[in-house]
DNA sequence: ACACATCTGAACCGATCGGTACGGAAGAGG
DNA sequence: CCTCTTCCGTACCGATCGGTTCAGATGTGT
């Protein structure tokens, strides 16, 4: 690893020297790359989406950008800077609704777009779903298919079980009639869910005490 | 792995036939276990929580146990089968907390119960942050955490962003003067990523359309 | 005391991981 | 043309993955 990042150095200084040496160079020497760089990225960064951080291999990455560990390696450095550009691509690109939603005019205006941005981001029919930078580390590779599917089957039974338990209240008049108990279910759940990615995070329990309280204000009022 | 289940399969019909064919037996013949499953279950747990499924690597997993790979083979099974028995082992331990708030005797209290147990089971300072359910394949490995670590500085960092943006907001009147911005900030981060969980966990678009709008209730009124 | 079932530790399996070394192919500048 | 630089494909590296086998130690029921 040392050694990789010395030689990588190294070979940058050389090559800023020669470059400084011969005082301008038209284009750059040597055989030109032989694929597009930005697609490359585009569609390595599918796959981070997709399968995570640990659970894209070189093997998936280097076949889905149609080149060679090698390219990869000259082009990217290594599979963690490869990653951190994917981010940075996904952060000007399907993550843009962030900044955009940051530009609105009113407070009520940057809420709704930011959480509607999401639910389109995270749900394009073309895209993978969820979001890179949440499921980066929260997606798997073939072997952890089957534990991420137990999973999001666990979420669902229990979203299930809220569901359930709110019918009951919407049919006792605890709730107002009109009320969406599945809704509300699984309102609950992406709330319990979000704090968890906050806490794994490291955000502290008393700002997470406020998330809920406040997530809480959204609840009906008894019907 | 065909072999494997093949093997478990015949061992345990040969069991259960012996324990026909003597009609009745005291205790388990043969050498008793030399570690409590319960207490080693409990510690796979942990690793799960913390490292995820794919991140756990089976040594991490049976030097946490104090037991050896063969003796883990033996009590659980294979390694997504001990997964499984860590999740039941989770659900009735500390995401207990789920269960008990479907008793609660109003929704509001069910909502409340169940929000304020997720914040309390998710930054137990005696435990992993986080929830086993969601980042069982959230979190990573050894080689993931670099990556883990980037995706949490970019979730702080986005909602950041936010907070200064709302700040702005109260500071024009958009916003009531009481309202705090870094808890609404985070209020939204959380549940964006929410989403983007249920998203990865297959839940449709319009569904999580009617979660965000449901967000947005709690959104204070213009101050 | 004996036979037996089970546990235990260590060595080992093929597969795959991220990362490299090397040699030939190929475009750019003289 | 030749030379130089870079790209590209292959074959390979040591490490680690989940899983298995086997010999020997160990406790139980007869």
């Amino acid at each position: 690893m040392d050694r990789t990042a010395e030689t990588r150095a190294a070979a940058e200084t050389r090559r800023a020297e020669t470059r400084a040496a011969e005082t301008r160079r038209k284009g750059p020497v040597g055989r030109p790359r032989g694929f597009d760089a930005d697609e490359a990225l585009e569609r390595a960064m599918r796959v981070f989406w997709e399968q995570g951080y640990e659970g894209a291999s070189l093997t998936d990455l280097t076949s889905a950008m149609n080149i060679t560990r090698t390219s990869m390696y000259a082009a990217f450095g290594n599979k963690e800077e490869l990653f951190r550009k994917a981010l940075e691509r996904y952060t000007e690109g399907p993550a843009s609704y962030g900044v955009r939603a940051l530009r609105e005019p009113t407070a009520r205006q940057v809420a709704t777009a930011f959480l509607h941005g999401a639910v389109r981001a995270t749900t394009r029919p073309d895209c993978p779903a969820g979001c890179l930078g949440v499921q980066g580390s929260l997606a798997a590779g073939a072997t952890g298919g089957h534990a991420r599917d137990t999973l999001a089957a666990w979420r669902d039974e229990h979203t299930a079980h809220f569901r359930d338990r709110l019918q009951q209240a919407v049919d006792e008049g605890d709730l107002p009639a009109d009320a969406d108990p599945g809704a509300l279910a699984r309102y609950l759940m992406t709330v319990a869910n979000g704090i968890a990615v906050q806490a794994a995070g490291g955000v502290p329990r008393e700002e997470l005490q406020r998330v809920a309280d406040l997530a809480l204000r959204a609840w009906p009022p008894v019907g």
